[in-house]
DNA sequence: CGAAAATTTGACATGACTCAACTGGAGTGG
DNA sequence: CCACTCCAGTTGAGTCATGTCAAATTTTCG
């Protein structure tokens, strides 16, 4: 198993040297995941950190009417997980779920607290990751609460321009937090333009 | 300046030794802030992490209609910073504004890198914070998505019981992304059933 | 190729917003 | 202790953005 796409993943933050990439690489598996499987379903408790090597997923809840609502997707290079539960240990509400075949690399939760303990490095990595994450996420919550529908599609395919092209309309919708039926009109408004 | 709370605070996480105590004194400062008083508005760098001692502030963002839009509250013992503005040292476009009068302690960039630097439990400790805020603001975004904001309503009374009397209601309808007549609406509902 | 999923379209329904007017404290100053 | 202003909250009528449901059409991928 060859990890380095996580290794040269890290180096865009602190990089690691030899002793902690070998570190590392005795706390990654591999996996490969068919389009359509899940890897997180509600009830399960989440016991990995994802790292995408190829492919895409979705996380996305689903409410009383049997609706999904997709909160984030994750392709190459970028990680997936429900923290919650992973830290909690408790069952997740959440589902992570393949939109193409895919391929990861899982670490388990005491190998990441392993490395914690043994290499702070990890801990600052980690921590900046997360710090991104979370201002991505809070400038979702801001867009869904100020950018009308239309805004927040446009906003969308101009900061993910590439994602946009591989995902299914209905996907997007449910991450915008509108129906397909209304995205379809918001793009043909868009088109007669 | 007695910090002791701010060690209390710490001690639900890694408790800090005595060397850490010192190392974390001598890096943080106290400011009174009174009500209405903003301290992040747009425009302005965010040059502080800052920890409510007493009081309780809102951070917002207003969009082009000029209306708020509020992201997170928060009261004593907890944090409340703009991350993104923080880090990447780019004007924000949030506002940071006290709602009742209030003491903070503030730590600059340069101290909190001086603590993660001489101290990587200060990595692990933000870590974990950091972890917890995301987990909250992602069942923010996902509670925005399926509920109705009648239960949207309802589930911040049983979260935050104490702040949700603290707050005027227009605060907790902007916090709850409804006009402050539509929540009116939504508590008559309540009431005369 | 064939089944399943995605997209589009249209008629109709509704949750939430807008705007304006009204009510009722909470301070403030005289 | 009154008069006054000033907000926060309430109410109602009309509107708008977005949802629902159903049907037709196209695309995807196994």
């Amino acid at each position: 198993m060859d990890i380095a796409p996580l290794i040269t993943y890290f180096n865009n933050y602190l990089p690691l040297d030899e002793a902690e990439q070998d570190l590392l690489k005795t706390r990654v598996t591999e996996k490969k995941v068919k389009r359509r499987q899940f890897i997180l379903q509600e009830g399960d408790i989440c016991k990995h950190y994802n790292f995408v090597l190829q492919g895409c997923f979705k996380m996305y809840g689903v409410d009383e009417k049997g609706k999904e609502h997709n909160i984030q997707f994750a392709a190459e290079n970028d990680w997936i997980t429900d923290i919650g539960s992973f830290h909690s240990e408790k069952p997740t509400k959440l589902y992570i779920e393949a939109i193409e075949p895919a391929v990861i690399f899982q670490i388990k939760k005491v190998d990441l607290l392993f490395l914690y303990v043994n290499c702070p490095k990890f801990d600052r990595n980690f921590r900046i990751i997360i710090e991104e994450k979370f201002i991505e996420l809070q400038n979702q919550l801001l867009r869904n609460f100020s950018f009308t529908a239309h805004d927040r599609y446009e906003a969308f395919l101009a900061q993910y321009p590439k994602l946009s092209q591989r995902l299914p309309n209905t996907q997007i919708a449910s991450y915008l937090g509108i129906t397909p039926e209304f995205l379809s009109k918001i793009r043909n408004q868009i088109v007669s333009k």
